[in-house]
DNA sequence: CCGATGACAAGCA
DNA sequence: ATGCTTGCCATCG
């Protein structure tokens, strides 16, 4: 993978998360099929990680696990400050995990 | 180079 | 439903 495709895979998956409705969530793995790389679940992780999402508006908070589970909540400031976020959005976490998720689940194929 | 690790996911027992 | 295994790919030691 050269460093051009690496660029345009971060920031595909960026744009992508922006897009994400107010609200609703969606997982790693949707997001990295959505903009065709099936397999790179794990990358899109990584790109939350550094994605420094207080300065470049990402809503990194609405991407969780397939399960609707806040795994990457302590990448934050604070433990708790993803389901704050979360809450405050009018969804409802409990016991670190969504409740609702097929609900509450974006779609990037057919949504957007 | 090898092995371990990680904001993951799917398959299977 | 729970736990384990495998596939995935970048990063580190």
């Amino acid at each position: 993978m050269t460093e051009k495709e690496k660029e345009d895979f971060y920031y595909s998956v960026y744009e992508l998360v922006k897009h994400i409705p107010l609200g609703r969530a969606c997982s790693y793995g949707m997001i990295a099929k959505a903009i065709g790389f099936p397999n790179h679940s794990r990358m899109v992780g990584k790109a939350m990680n550094e994605c420094n999402s207080q300065t470049n508006n990402i809503p990194a908070h609405r991407v969780v696990n397939s399960q609707g589970k806040l795994s990457g909540r302590e990448a934050f400031e604070n433990a708790n400050t993803m389901q704050l976020l979360l809450e405050s959005e009018g969804l409802i976490i409990h016991n670190n995990q969504i409740q609702n998720w097929k609900e509450i689940r974006w779609n990037p194929f057919k949504e957007l």
